[in-house]
DNA sequence: AATATTTTGCAACAAAGTTGCATTGTTGTA
DNA sequence: TACAACAATGCAACTTTGTTGCAAAATATT
């Protein structure tokens, strides 16, 4: 595991620290996406706000992680399959928030699907986040 | 456009003052998304930053306005359709954000397609955002 | 018009995000 | 391994965004 972390620092051509090699794991561990806050709680204060802040945005510019918009004004990040590069995401699978435990699911099996936009629209990226229940709050 | 506004408001058994007819009227007026920033400059300052969120959070559980998710940390709101009440958003267009001018589109005529999701969650809501660049925007 | 109810503005605060710069850590090379 | 070049980090200071309690003002009700 910490070799498969060394490997994606390394494909990117990024120095391999001690933030960058936490934050990363947690995200292998975690499964699910994570807001600045919970990296910020689950690595224990053991680095600066604004480390954090910077891997993230790093992380996003190689392609390791993907954003997820939100209607709560805190963005989720979620570790990237293989195929997204430096500035090329090609995540395109549908998101999913509950509303009962706050998790944030990456839902691979569901693709986003194509939509047609007006004359003169060009898309660039398209995110289905859907929000309600998820399997483990359901009773 | 006046007397709209003030029925809009009686509709929803809210009481008539200068804020919520101003930022209502903003709202007619733009056509487009708005943020909470952008309402505050536009209004130029007129009201009280706390008064613009207590309203927009008014405005969103009257289902007069619903909001859109973005991944810049500033969730943009929009005119509702008037099949939208108190605690029943129905507003299941396409959202679209211009990546070079900012704005932010209700595409009414594109519908959200449906989405099968994993046994055991239940979607209470579904935003599809498109970002890119938008008719005004493509030379 | 008088009273009851809501809304607003203010102050104080908390959380989130940004920037510059000195210090520290990492990497490639000698 | 030791060194120099470079990159990442921590800290401080700051900005922006959002929240809460409460007194004053506006609105609704009688
Ligand atoms: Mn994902
Ligand atoms: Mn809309
Ligand atoms: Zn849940
Ligand atoms: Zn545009």
């Amino acid at each position: 595991m910490q070799d498969k972390i060394n490997d994606i620092l390394k494909k990117n051509h990024l120095s391999i620290t001690e933030a960058r090699k936490k934050i990363l794991a947690l995200f292998w561990e975690s499964g699910n996406a994570m807001a600045h806050g919970d990296i910020e709680q689950k690595s224990s204060e053991e680095f600066d706000r604004v480390t954090i802040y910077r891997t993230l945005q790093t992380f996003v510019e190689k392609g390791i992680i993907h954003t997820i918009p939100t209607a709560d004004n805190s963005v989720r990040y979620a570790l990237c399959k293989d195929e997204c590069g430096a500035g090329h995401h090609h995540d395109d699978h549908v998101h999913f928030i509950c509303d009962d435990c706050g998790t944030t699911y990456c839902i691979d099996e569901v693709n986003v699907p194509k939509v047609k936009l007006p004359k003169g629209f060009k898309a660039a990226q398209t995110d289905l986040v859907i929000s309600g229940t998820c399997n483990k709050c359901e009773q």
